[in-house]
Order: C-alpha cells, then structure tokens, then sequence
DNA sequence: CATGAATGAGGCTTCATTCAT
DNA sequence: CATGAATGAAGCCTCATTCAT
C-alpha cells in the first residue's frame, strides 16, 4: 500500500499499473492477489488506510479542550503542514477519492465515505454554536466548504506552489474562515 | 468533445476509451484523430472549451455594476444552477484537471490554468475593497477558497445530494463566505 | 516520387506514409490516387524511374569505345560519384527492390527486373572476353558479383562512412575486381 | 525468434506482424512482451542471435590451417550451402539489418554490426598477404566486397533461383574473387 | 508464502483508401 | 483537377489477472 501511494503520487490514477507498484514494493506481481482480491481492492484499502492515518494523526495534535475557534485554527495549520510532509499520501487519497469508481459507474468512495470526517466536523462546528464561540449557520454547508478549502489548499501548496509557507496560508485562511462563522 | 464530456461524467476520467467517445459521436474511431492530435489533445481541447463555455455563461448573467458582496452572491446562485443544467459539463471538466498529466507526470491543466479565473476573482474581491463593501483580507486565499468551496458544491449537489434545492445551498454558502469577507 | 524517394531515404520502406509524402509534396492526400493506383503502384513507378534515370546518367557519362577495362574503372568511379549526388536516390531504390512484394508474399521487383542491367553487364564482358582484355570467367556470376560489389559501396560510402573519398574507394574496388578478370 | 524469422522470411519486413509471430509460434500476442521490451528489440535480438548461428557454424567448419585462399574457396562453399540449409535464417537476417532502424531514422544494426565480421575477414586476408599466398590490395575495400559477393549470391541462390547448384556457383564466385587478389 | 510465465481483452494510434464536393 | 473529411482494418502495446510450481 505503501508503494501504491507513491505511485499515485507520482504517475496519477490511471497512470498507475500493479506491475509498477509490486517493482515499487520489492515482491513479485501476483503477491498483490494474495493479499488484495482486486486492484479496486487495493485501492480502496491504500485509501481507508491513508484515510486513517491522517485522520488521526491531525486529531491526535489536536487539543479539544480549547474554544472551537482555537481549534479550528490551529487544525488548519496541521493540516497545512501536512502539505510538507505527507504530500504523497494527501495526493494519492485525493486521486483514489476522485476516480475509483464501481463497475456501474457510480463512485465507489462518495463523498458518503467521508460522512464520518463531516459528521465529526459538524458536530465540532454545533459544539461552538452551543458555547457561544461560533454564530448561527448551515453546519453542514460549513463542513463541505471547509472540506473544499483544505483541498484547495493542499493542491496550492502541495503541487503548484510549493514554495509558499504553509502556516502562512493556514492563517490567512483561518481569518477568512473563521471570520464567517465566528460570532462577532 | 461533446461526447467526450459524456463519457467522462459516465465513466470517469481512466474509464473513458476513445472507442467508447466515437460511438457516442456516431463517428469512426478514426475520425477522432482527423481533428485531434492525442487523447491528451482531445481531453485538453474539451477542458478548454468547456471552461470558457461554463465561465461565459456565468459572466454573461452577472450585472457588473452592482454592489461586489450582490455579485458573489448572485454568482453562487448562478452556479448552483449550473449544478442542474450542467453536470456532465461541471464533471466532466473536473475530472480532466485532476487527472490530465504531462508524460512527465507533472499537472497539464494545473491551477495555473485556473489562473485567469482566479485573477478576474481577485480583481473583484479587490473591487469590492477599495468600494468599502469587502475588509481586508488575502484576496489569493480568499480566490483559492472560494473555487473550492464551488468545486465541493458541485461534488455535492450534482452527484451525490441532487435531490436538495441549489439555490438553498447557495444562499447558505454565501451567508458563510460572505460573512467572511464582508465588512461588517 | 519525388517526395516518395526523399521519405524512402529518410524513414525506411516502412516507415514511409503516404500522408507524409503528400504533405512533403505539397499536395493533398487524395490527389496520390488519381496518379497511381496504390501505394504499391507508387513505389514500382518511384523505382522504375529513378532506376532509369540513374543506369542513364552512368551510360551517358561512359566512353564505349575504349577498352572494356578502362570502362569499368571509369564506370565504377562515376557510380561512386553517385554517392554524393544521387544519395536519397540510391537509398529509396534499395529500399524498394527489397521490399517491394506482391500480395502472396514473393518479390515483385526480384532481381529479374535487374536483369536488363545484368545482360547490359553481361555484354559488356563478353566484349572484353572478345577483344582479349578480359579473361574468361562466368559471365553471369561476375555481373551479380559487381552489383554486389557496388551495392556494398553505395552502403559504406553513403550511410556509415560519409567521409571517405569516393574516387579511392571505386579504384582500389577497380583493382581487386579487374586483377579478378583481366586476362594477365 | 525462429517464428520472427519465419515470418521475416515469409513476408518480409514491414509485412511482419507480432501478432502472427505469436500465433506462428503457438504462443499469445502478450507474450512476446514478457520476453522483449519491443518489436524492435525482437527484431535485433533475433538478428544478433541469427548471425551468432551462422557465423559459429561457418567458423567451426573451417580449417584454419589451411593456405588462405584454400579456406576462402571453403567458405564460400560452406556459406552456398546454407542457402539450402538456412535459407530462412539468412533472408530473415539480411531483412533485419536493412530495415531496422532507430527512432531518429539512422540505421540501428548498421555495417558497423557487421565490424566483427569485416575485422575477422580482413586478418584473414592480411595473414594471406603475409603469408604470401595473397598479392597486396586495400583489405577494407575487399572485406565489404565480398561480404557483398556473398548478399548477391545468397539473394540469387535463394530466392531468384534455386535449382542452380550452389557447389557451382561458389566454385566460380571464387575463381573470380581469388584470381583477383592471389599472388600470381 | 511467493514467484513469474502466460493469457486475453482492450486501449491508442496509424494509415491506406474512398468519396462527396 | 484537387481537396480533405471520413472510414475501417490492422498494428503495437499495456495491464489486470490466473495458475502451475
């Protein structure tokens, strides 16, 4: 799994060939059926596993205890240094995410799979409307956004900007951010 | 390249074979290449024109002269409506810049390739504050954010929420951003 | 066939499309169709007259009245000559001659169509044989012996060895075939 | 490889398909990759392998004890009867060589492939010069020549026409080529 | 557990050739 | 005469997948 990231990293989803990820990995080609049923198999797990991992090493960081805004913030500028250091694995969730698709056509991963990391954010954003730190507004609207901005924020940094200090636009996004949904 | 766009809000971007795209045209496989150099050529051409015609029509219903926070607003709504009349166009465009590489591997379409877009965003935002409408804030991030705040609207609405009303997810959407960045 | 001998000479027999004759030709693609039959009609015509053209710019350069021998050296040089000027022409003839098959597989320019110039050959050194300066040797062996001969030459001057002088090469060529017939 | 020459000899070289390889030799189309990176590095594989048998084979039959011009006449002779014996493998060969070309045009098995064969030839000759059973004369110039004497013999024996006795023609392409470079 | 030879489907692309204009 | 849009066959090649060892 660890090769298929870097794989997806560097030649996109269907770019990507098993062949080239068992190289990678060091084994032999049919070694992935032993343990994967399918190369969407695999896929899917390499995405669930990364999914995981940077789920919880963002909130692992995190101090709950402090005011929402606070929090906030400061996962933004986790999240943002991921960019530096993880930008391989933030770059192959994104392509699985996008492309992976069942036969039929549907996606395979919809956005439903990111249900929980909406819902662990929502009920974040209600916590600060109930202690007062956080205004009035649509949680769920707010998550997708802030969804949308950390992925923006990730392709800026990560692939086309690359020299851009990561903090930096952490905290300007933060003021922006932060600035529509915190009571004034 | 109508077709195209078809197929790839079918098939997603690695399912789409050009076999596929000429029998949807009612062409020859072959006539494809009559009028585009490369698969690559075919998916950048149908990008491009997508995107000038997506930006067109946005520009075109927007009244110019009104107050900048009325225009985002409106321009969020217009969107939004794109959602319903356009989601193969929305797709199928999404799709290309995420996946659309050099054969080095670097992005063909990157962000740059946003960039005009970005820059007529930021010359409104800054517009609005020299107008006194808009604080202060980084109008990159702000041009940044906003593209991914649409982006996950249309991901949101088109594909996997499409029974809920656009323009009530526009409104909220505005409501947030432009708390954000509205001078208060 | 002008642009048919260039491409011949510069992409091989079968790297040779007739859209890139047309377009070196200036014309357009279909306009091959109302002067040749096929692209098998094109190349026999290419070959037949650059073939004329060539065995007429060596015999019109020959004296016959002088000794068969002296012919032959003088032959020799000036086909050496052709090296330099007639190289593309050399080349897209070769390539031709071995190429060139009828649909079931056979040669269609066998080396029977060489045979005019084998007889033309052979005469020649009947000739000698007659007058006494040529000793008696096969005729036929000796004729295909020297297309052979000057096949190779036309090979190592043109392609590989472009800096050798071309009147050293077909002398000292002269001094091992003539020592091989030239009665002693 | 015997079905590559096969074909080769068979249809010639642009008539060459790998899909008919495959079926030929009783394999799968993909097969073939598993083995060679490419048509090309099939074509010059077989060709190298192919010229190793035939040179191998024609060496060990010689005595190189013998006076010079004795194993000259001896090879030539060893070589005529591979027209019966090899045809195949020399048609195929001599069609590699003179098609198989490198991307930017240039020949890719060019004479200078055949350097090991002209250097071997041209000690052989310098020994008979030294030894004082050959007369002096350039060794490059008649190395090629007779490598040319050889591709004619061989074109005229095996395809144009086969019932003349090789045995014959060999014996008469050698009292040509010796008379022409023995000391006499 | 692990390998890698073998397969077969399918993809992109090229090209000779036709034909309406 | 000449064009170039359109076709269809065929080619090379990649790749997921299987299976005997």
């Amino acid at each position: 799994m660890a090769a298929a990231v870097k794989e997806l990293a560097d030649c996109g989803y269907d770019g990507l060939s098993l062949t080239r990820v068992a190289e990678r990995a060091g084994v032999s080609k049919g070694l992935i059926w032993h343990y994967f049923a399918d190369k969407d198999d695999l896929m899917e797990s390499t995405a669930k596993a990364t999914m995981t991992t940077i789920r919880d090493r963002i909130a692992n960081s995190l101090d709950l205890a402090e005011p929402v805004p606070d929090i906030i913030r400061a996962a933004l500028r986790r999240i943002a240094a991921l960019t530096v250091t993880h930008r391989g694995e933030l770059t192959a969730l994104n392509r699985i995410v996008h492309n992976l698709r069942h036969p039929d056509g549907t996606q395979r991963l919809t956005l439903e799979d990111y249900e929980e990391t909406y819902q662990a954010q929502e009920s974040l954003f209600r916590r600060g409307q109930t202690e007062g730190t956080l205004r009035d507004f649509d949680t769920r609207v707010m998550a997708i956004t802030y969804q949308g901005a950390i992925d923006m924020m990730l392709g800026y940094l990560g692939t086309s900007h690359p020299h851009i200090n990561p903090d930096d636009y952490a905290d300007k996004l933060a003021d922006i951010l932060l600035a529509g949904i915190q009571r004034s």
